[in-house]
DNA sequence: GCCGACGTTGATAACGTTGTCAACCTCGCG
DNA sequence: CGCGAGGTTGACAACGTTATCAACGTCGGC
């Protein structure tokens, strides 16, 4: 198929000149040319050989200044056979810390392998993902680490027939049998309500992101098993999806106070929707328990105590890595899911009933 | 584990000498001729091109499947033309926020450019910032930007020779003449300390990093240049440097506030800095005015108020990615020195006198 | 049954670079 | 003055892939 990012072949500042394939990228051979010496003194020069007399180098690098010659890497790479392995890592944002973790450990394994990262960040859309990806893997990417934004996963099958490693982390893949390195989200967010059920809660609100998300739809999972065991009935009113900014998760958390029988204690879904209940919090001055989803640096210092579900996120990259090298490496098993567990780190936020 | 089964040991660093061909690696050759077929039909088979029969797609497919054959990428580009844009972006942790912001920053023009962005991390060691560096140039790299760790850039002349195009982003490189974005690193600190001392503080303390970072030394400037305008003395018992971990800056204001004449008031060199003070202060359950050098995100919900020397860091990743592609696309203006300005944001700390 | 058209397949020449090896100079020494 | 050694330089063949174009069926229409 013919993707429109395949043929884009030249990258140059809008309106700039420069065509696709770059007509007047000189060659050695050009560099040869101008310098009057042949082709191999050119390598020489560029190369730092030695035995190579000052005036014919300095013609050489004239030639090449003159001509902005530029040494044509694929061609090197191909004749020499050097190779430094890479792996792709495409993540949904990366000034989340969540990811940065991620992307650290990814990279500590890569560092073992001798390997470096590429990273590309999805956004969450699906059509920036899958762009990504084929970018990715029709440039040297010896492997990936994804975590999908889409959910339709299909057009990765005829790369993988062609070799390509792809590991699924945070989320698995869709329509498709892959390796995967997924969270205990359920497990997680029912321990984090069943926390606050046990503290006296009966109004819990869920701010989460659309459950549409594949973690999502797990959270909400739990929160509602937790609630079913409880024998509270769940009251959508309480639930808020599809609030993946702070401000968003912030709103969400004001109109959850606003309800005639407001929420007393709130799960945040993840990391940046805890941020946003939080200051929602301090804006109406309430006492509110809050158990957040990932845990997060500053949580400790916070005057509103905050609960929350945590787990290692380094350990989530570290084994999506570490499976992804073992699979280029010729592990062939059949398709893994490792599942990472989580536990509630108690700081008081329940303790305090409304 | 990788042995020698495969060919991880081909993920070699530039220098080495390795055997053109990878070892075990098939080719579209090998392919051909296990299928019993041509070169072209492998190919074709590859790239999903239309014309070939299932029963030899078939019979090619398995080929490839058994022999475990990737297609060369290099050779692809090479034949091709077709080329990717990449940069490298070399910071010094991949954790900290700020760099979050820089590589995201970085990420979004590298996008409008139709490139990626290949990402490592020097942990602050020059020697890995260097193998790094060689790295990313020795693949296809079209630009870098880096965050140096070193302070001797001079193995980068060759390189820049051979056209590659480096911006310094944070810290200036070292014995070379090059693009870099920085911030007013100097200007920020007096600004920090300035607003300390207006509000009555006489011992203000720094816990910052070595002085042998450039940024470090610029703040630890600033810091003096402040108290001396306002005829303090410089006492050196009040000033901790070396303290990258939020532990050793914990402990670094630990000791400022057992001094016998004690620290009213410290000034953060860089936010993980910061984090530690704050922790110190908490766990000294002192009312010491604090002022940190980056703004973090929670720091108007904390119960200790924070004042901040803040500034955009997506600014500086926006700025060093613009600059890069424009030289990449041609620019040859002198080394260009970008300073983003800084300004401070009070949130009440300072306020309290001690 | 022949011819053109079509649908497959394959031989071969690039792509731009580096490794090999031979050719050529210039010395210094016999 | 010749000859070998050492220092420079260049011709040429790879590297693994794709594009071009020719060759080979096979089939339908006349």
């Amino acid at each position: 198929m013919s993707d429109s990012t395949r043929d884009d072949a030249g990258f140059e500042t809008a309106g700039d000149r420069a065509a696709p394939t770059r007509p007047g990228q000189a060659t050695m051979h050009d560099v040869a040319a101008a310098a009057r010496v042949s082709l191999k003194t050119v390598s020489r020069v560029v190369n730092q050989e030695s035995g190579v007399r000052p005036e014919m180098q300095k013609r050489v690098e004239d030639a090449i200044g003159s001509l902005g010659f530029r040494r044509n890497v694929a061609a090197r790479s191909l004749r020499t056979g050097h190779r430094i392995g890479s792996i792709g890592l495409i993540v949904a944002d990366l000034l989340n810390p969540f990811y940065s973790s991620v992307a650290k450990a990814v990279e500590g394994v890569a560092i073992r392998h001798n390997a470096v990262i590429i990273i590309g960040s999805s956004g969450e859309n699906p059509a920036r993902e899958r762009e990504l990806v084929i970018n990715l893997l029709h440039r040297p990417v010896d492997g990936l680490i994804l975590v999908p934004a889409g959910s339709d996963h299909r057009y990765l099958e005829p790369e993988r027939r062609l070799g390509a490693q792809i590991v699924f982390l945070d989320r698995s893949g869709g329509n498709i049998e892959a390796d995967a390195v997924v969270l205990d989200n359920q497990g997680g967010a029912k321990q984090a309500v069943d926390h606050l059920i046990r503290r006296g809660h009966k109004r819990v609100g869920f701010v989460g992101d659309s459950a549409s998300i594949q973690t999502a739809g797990e959270r909400l999972d739990g929160y509602k098993e937790a609630l079913a065991e409880a024998g509270i009935a769940y009251d959508p009113e309480l639930v808020r999806l599809g609030s993946p900014a702070v401000e968003k998760a912030e709103t969400a958390a004001r109109q959850l106070f606003a309800l005639d029988d407001p929420a007393t204690a709130i799960f945040a879904g993840n990391n940046r929707q805890c941020v946003g209940v939080l200051r929602a919090i301090r804006a109406a001055q309430r006492q509110t328990a809050v158990v957040g989803f990932d845990d997060f640096e500053l949580a400790d210092l916070l005057p509103i105590p905050v609960s929350v579900i945590a787990y290692d996120p380094a350990e989530l990259g570290r084994a999506a890595a570490e499976l992804l090298f073992s699979r280029m490496a010729g592990d062939a098993r059949p398709p893994q899911r490792i599942v990472i567990p989580t536990r509630l780190i108690q700081r008081g936020s329940g303790e305090i009933s409304a």
